[in-house]
DNA sequence: GGCTTGCAGATTGTACATAATCTGTCAACG
DNA sequence: CGTTGACAGATTATGTACAATCTGCAAGCC
């Protein structure tokens, strides 16, 4: 009669080490880009590459359908989510409210250690520079978490991981735009100096524009790309 | 060499009747209330159920989990997601970013038969009265999909479905509070006029009033439920 | 009483059968 | 001669049956 659930584990933490599960294998091949956008996901080819058999691919792949990173049509199979423009712009739309959101709650709360530690992330991104994209994802990934990583919602910091990862997925292997970089700079910087004032609404304002500042660049990369012929 | 993807399906319109597919069934199974917050999903007991095998019936659990419907604890099986109040506050935040949002934009749009609907709609809730739990619940999603339907963000549009589902599962077999009945009509009139005088930051604020108000007697419920031993 | 051990039930992974879709060829037609 | 349409074979998705692994529990033993 007791129910006590025993504590909901959540989900168990994700490593993408060697002896992970497929979900995250696969997860992980589609956010590093190694499967592009829209590619086909065959089962009986990943259930080779990945050293099991089909069963295990096809859950994989139902869990990443209703996590939105693949798109299953009936008797056709699976698919890496393609990002069109319109998807990107829809997924932003949310970001933009979200971040700003939660940012708020992070600037009532940011302690010293806090601001010590973003300026140290800082100063890597602007020494490391943008052109080992992959390196310059991580430590940005590493520089909103201190925003992010405390609040309470699970809920919503699942949401902003599966955004991240997704829109990650498509900007990881493409060139900055020099515009995009010194606004990325220029858009930390003053998010640093509003936590340090204490500014609820200032630092809320900037993280608004540097998601938008995202979306654009993301939009411009994709026209590029289309107009390139893919 | 073209490349150009077939249209993208989206997914498949939802039809919970018969010839559904798994997936549909259980998860309508979950939202409705069949399948209770908590309890242990047994694959060879749904297929079972459902006249099938058990395959079937483990990739719709999966999607269910990526979707937050289920939670998988590994050769622990499947449960469906207990939702405590600390999730109820979680869904519940990003509600009071989201819709309001999404109202603003319909105010500028809203056409006098959007109105006229709406005040269609408000008037066979008041009839009907919120008795009839599961005949209130779908007509006060008729009132709300006024506002979101022709959203262009289909993303968001998933992700309020969603929200709207799972605590659509935990409240709708429960009885209403007066004071939430009275507030519910109360929001609502204000909100149809706030729409008809195009007053687009009154309805966000009435919108956002709303789903507060929504927490807190969801929060009211499961304090009582749990406090009843259950 | 606490620990071990064995067993039933459930999950997870493998192999196979069936049904649907796609590809390429070839014949009929404009 | 080029295009369209249908057909056959190959490929792939989907469903079923089965084996192996793990968990939970309870009886038995120290």
């Amino acid at each position: 009669m007791d129910q006590t659930a025993p504590a909901p584990p959540v989900e168990p933490a994700r490593r993408p080490g060697a002896g992970a599960t497929i979900y995250e294998r696969i997860r992980d091949d589609i956010v590093q880009g190694r499967l592009a956008p829209n590619a086909r996901l065959k089962t009986s080819e990943l259930a080779h590459a990945y050293g099991t058999s089909t069963n295990p691919v096809r859950e994989a792949l139902q869990q990443l359908r209703g996590e939105g990173f693949v798109v299953i049509t009936p008797n056709r199979g699976a698919r890496v989510r393609a990002m069109d423009d319109a998807f990107v712009r829809d997924v932003l739309e949310i970001e933009m409210l979200l971040e700003p959101h939660f940012t708020r709650w992070f600037v009532e709360i940011a302690t010293d250690e806090d601001i010590a530690r973003l300026e140290a992330l800082q100063q890597r991104i602007e020494e490391t520079g943008f052109d080992d994209t992959v390196r310059y994802s991580e430590l940005d990934t590493q520089f909103h978490r201190v925003f992010y990583d405390r609040h309470y919602n699970q809920h919503a910091l699942d949401l902003w991981w599966r955004h991240r990862d997704v829109l990650g997925a498509l900007s990881r292997h493409t060139r900055f735009a020099r515009w995009r970089e010194e606004a990325i700079i220029g858009e930390h910087r003053a998010l640093i100096e509003a936590v340090r004032r204490h500014d609820v609404e200032g630092a809320a304002k900037i993280v608004e524009a540097h998601v938008r500042g995202s979306g654009q660049h993301l939009a411009e990369q994709i026209r590029a790309r289309r107009a390139a012929g893919r």
